[in-house]
DNA sequence: CATAACATGTAATGAGTTACATGATTAA
DNA sequence: TTAATCATGTAACTCATTACATGTTATG
């Protein structure tokens, strides 16, 4: 399991609350991995009992709000994890099945789903490349920004891949209904 | 939930046995949608239960074999299935965590994993390109050929983009260790 | 003081993983 | 007849999702 992980790194990227972490992986974080608040918070929880990290109740701020923040032995913890291997993450898409199914059934009437999914990648794409734009300057002024830069690249060249296919696949749709 | 609807269109595909099923979906279908044998036979049993598909145990066959088929309720239920648009997965790797977490860490010794990562999908991708080489001519002779030779190409291009993105990772890291 | 937004949680359920259990058939 | 392989399953556990519950603070 790797949101703990996850969450460990954001903290070592800057301090934050529960709700400012589910924000960042909403926005950063979470195109690569994805986690609800609820998962969050019990993740929190588990990791400040564990003593890797570390909260401090704000007095002046909104609601019960306690900030967390990465300890040493938290830090210690994630250099140990970084260079292990994991085995690879097969994808799991159900558009993949729907296009299998598609083809076996004959015309059901993908086409629009195919449009949809369409526009919502280019949207994403649109946002990296906005992101990529202001945030990334190149070439990157340090190895940190070069690096979460490349995880940006990835991001973008995934989106565009899947736009390539969403096309070819309609172009195929389309021609012979 | 679509591993229920990624069974129906393996058996839409062709009839088998619990056992086929989870050898097709390491090789075929699970590159990508996986699935373990046992939640393969407990689908299977809930599958059969609701009616969408029926078990002719086969005399002659090893064990107590059943050689599940579709049944005309669940090629409706797949047809229905199909056209239906699902939220964009969002990809989730923990490389990508890893990487970022190098990123602000500093040097953790990171690229051994890239190197076992990038041979990995070097393998695949030789895969994907066999099974293009051998099952799927140019110009595709059918529809179905058509649409399951795309599926199978957006693979390859996901194996190609990992690689590219590793090979970039390793030169960062290289270059300054 | 009402309400919107902030902030943290619980409970129930479902999905996925790991480890183990069981029996049938074939080939040595 | 014993070992390997084929074949189907159970049990226990972890992880993820959905819906709901609760309390705080700033603003009009």
């Amino acid at each position: 399991m790797s949101l703990s992980h996850a969450l460990l790194t954001a903290l070592a990227e800057k301090s934050g609350s529960g709700l400012d972490l589910a924000r960042r992986f909403d926005k950063s974080i979470g195109h690569f991995w994805q986690a609800s608040h609820q998962q969050i918070y019990r993740e929190l929880a588990r990791l400040e009992e564990t003593g890797l990290i570390h909260a401090k109740a704000q007095p002046g701020a909104r609601g019960g709000k306690r900030v967390y923040q990465l300890l040493p032995a938290g830090q210690d913890e994630l250099r140990n994890w970084v260079p292990q291997a994991d085995q690879i993450a097969p994808t799991r898409d159900a558009m993949m099945v729907r296009l299998r199914a598609e083809a076996t059934l004959g015309p059901t009437g993908l086409a629009p789903a195919l449009h949809r999914r369409l526009a919502g990648h280019r949207t994403t794409l649109a946002e990296y490349r906005a992101i990529q734009a202001r945030d990334f300057p190149k070439p990157p002024p340090s190895r940190q920004q070069a690096l979460q830069g490349l995880v940006l690249e990835a991001g973008i060249r995934h989106e565009e891949g899947w736009i390539e296919l969403l096309k070819d696949a309609l172009k195929l749709l389309e021609s012979d209904p």
